[in-house]
RNA sequence: GGCACUGUGGCCGAGUGGCUAGGCAGAGGUCUGCAAAACCUUUUACAGCGGUUCGAAUCCGCUCAGUGCCUCCA
């Protein structure tokens, strides 16, 4: 019996339909998401984007596409509600130099992106590192007209590319309502129309982070980066954007209007987008205060949480909904997704190490029919969309069968050889490869050692001096030397 | 105001025309020196009202409740 992988279907945000995922050159796939601004720690809405395409990223390896997955750092260019950037603001702050700030929220991302068990992107390219790029496509506009220099700074012309094209067909927004809603925002003296928006930005005399350029001393601005990043990497067409939800207006409005100004193409044939985290029904962001920090949540340090959580439960618990729904984060929740997470790694933890062989079951069809059903449904959960949490669903199916082998209430020879060896292939396959869990040795080291010492102290005194070297062996085969004090057990590493 | 979206059993959370989602919690049972785990069985679900249909949680309309974006946010 032959399992059915499928064809797999996206929700595409350009459509609002799910469609049949058709890369423009297989078995290759470009797939550019939009990554942080390192101007403070990533919180936890963060990190569930990239944990949703990091499973995006996975999936698609997993069923043989070759990947190449581009997520940008954003140094430069992105503004704070002043009109300052973001990171030049925050090293002022400190008293740091930019570079400092951006290294230091780079390695803080890193490191909590492996904590999480992501696979690192396979170009990671920073704003600062494309200037030149970005300054190219600032003149290409121009040339092409649809920018216009105004005081030093560079603006996109929304007005008369709307004429050429249509903005706002990604966030289905009408221009003709946003124009007549215009109030003057800032820097509006500069600018045509309000929602024009900026490609060069003239730096103020304290500005510290600034480029010479034809139009003025200045910076880049925050669209223009992804736009160039991606098709530098991927091409002028590529298969996939994706972002978090709030980045579709106006981040990736501007960026498919500022690709097909320059290149007449408008990047991704597919967009996605990630729902947001909610705390208490509402949205889960920096600026209301409500967000809790990765670190926080793994240590429950928070005011909010009874009690802290491993990377691999908080990932479980992100899995287990669907990535464009919103997410509500409790602590009856991710309590429940903790014991849940125990079972699912305990099954992973017991067929890992379990071989088919022949006992005294004889063969039941429906058993291994409904094995093989099992593997085929974790394929048509992920093919409907990543839909994580149905194939999380399935897996728990393929758990008890895993529990019920384990204890002998399911014989190896009802199920066969192969529905055997399919299920231990898909299971591992899904939870491990494609969800990217992992068991978790959440073991203390230390009281473990202290336990066996305890049974060598007994022993010492008991005068039963067989155990007392079988035990001394067995410590020493893991590199460890009990030590006997005059008046204690000690332990060190075997130098 | 404009544009989207959501409302599922005690809780979380899939499903989107007929076929058991799943997890957590609760109840009963099997197993067991005790305990735990495991396995089996199980509980009032689809916001409300109307419509389409042989049949709707699923499609359509209205109402109610809530959320997001429209200004920086993943």
């Amino acid at each position: 019996m032959q399992i059915k992988v499928g064809k797999l279907k996206v929700f595409n945000s350009l459509t609002r339909q799910k469609e049949d995922f058709q890369p423009l050159t297989p078995p290759f796939v470009g797939m550019y998401v939009c990554g942080p601004t390192v101007y403070s720690n990533v919180h936890l809405g963060n990190v569930r984007t990239f944990l949703s395409f990091d499973v995006i990223n996975r999936y698609l390896r997993y069923i043989g596409y070759k990947v190449r997955y581009v997520r940008n750092i954003t140094d430069v260019g992105h503004l704070s509600d002043t009109g300052e950037d973001k990171i030049s603001k925050k090293a002022k702050l400190d008293q740091l130099e930019p570079m400092e700030i951006v290294q230091m929220y780079s390695n803080d991302f890193h490191h909590v992106m492996s904590q999480f068990n992501t696979i690192p992107p396979d170009i990671e390219p920073s704003a600062i590192g494309h200037l030149m790029e970005q300054i190219e496509m600032t003149r290409k506009l121009i040339e092409n007209g649809y920018a216009y220099e105004s005081n030093g700074s560079v603006y996109f012309d929304v007005g008369k590319y709307n004429k050429a094209h249509k903005y706002g067909i990604l966030s289905g927004r009408n221009i003709e309502d946003l124009m007549s809603d215009t109030r003057d925002l800032d820097g509006g003296a500069d600018k045509r129309n309000s929602l024009d928006f900026a490609l060069w930005k003239r730096a103020d005399p304290d500005h510290i982070m600034r480029w010479k350029t034809e139009w003025s001393d200045g910076f880049p601005g925050w669209h223009l980066e992804c736009s160039v990043m991606s098709t530098k990497y991927l091409g002028e067409a590529f298969d996939i954007h994706g972002g978090g939800m709030d980045l579709k207006f106006p981040h990736h409005e501007c960026e498919i209007a500022q690709n097909v100004g320059t290149y007449g193409k408008s990047g991704a044939n597919y967009w996605l987008h990630t729902n947001m985290l909610t705390v208490n029904g509402q949205k889960m962001s920096k600026s209301l205060g409500n967000s809790f920090l990765p670190h926080e949540l793994i240590s429950g340090n928070h005011e909010l949480l009874d009690r802290g959580y491993s990377p691999m439960t908080i990932r479980f618990f992100i899995l287990q909904s669907h990535y464009a729904s919103t997410l509500d984060f409790s602590n009856v929740a991710l309590e429940a997704a903790r014991r849940g997470y125990v079972r699912l790694s305990n099954g992973m933890r017991l067929i890992e190490k379990m071989k088919w062989k022949e006992d005294e079951g004889k063969l039941d069809e429906r058993q291994s029919e409904q094995i093989n059903k099992f593997c085929e449904n974790c394929y048509h959960a992920m093919n409907d969309d990543f839909n994580t949490a149905l194939t999380i669903g399935h897996l728990f199916n393929m758990v008890k069968k895993i529990n019920s082998l384990h204890t002998r209430q399911l014989k190896f020879g009802e199920i066969g050889q192969e529905a055997f060896n399919r299920m231990k292939d898909t299971f591992l396959g899904f939870s491990r490869d494609v969800l990217g869990l992992k068991v978790e040795a959440d073991v203390n080291y230390q009281s473990l050692i202290n336990t066996i010492l305890g049974e060598y102290k007994d022993a010492k005194y008991n005068r039963d001096f067989k155990r007392v070297d079988k035990l001394r062996a067995e410590l020493k085969a893991e590199g460890i030397v009990a030590k006997d004090m005059k008046d204690k057990i000690e332990w060190a590493f075997e130098e």
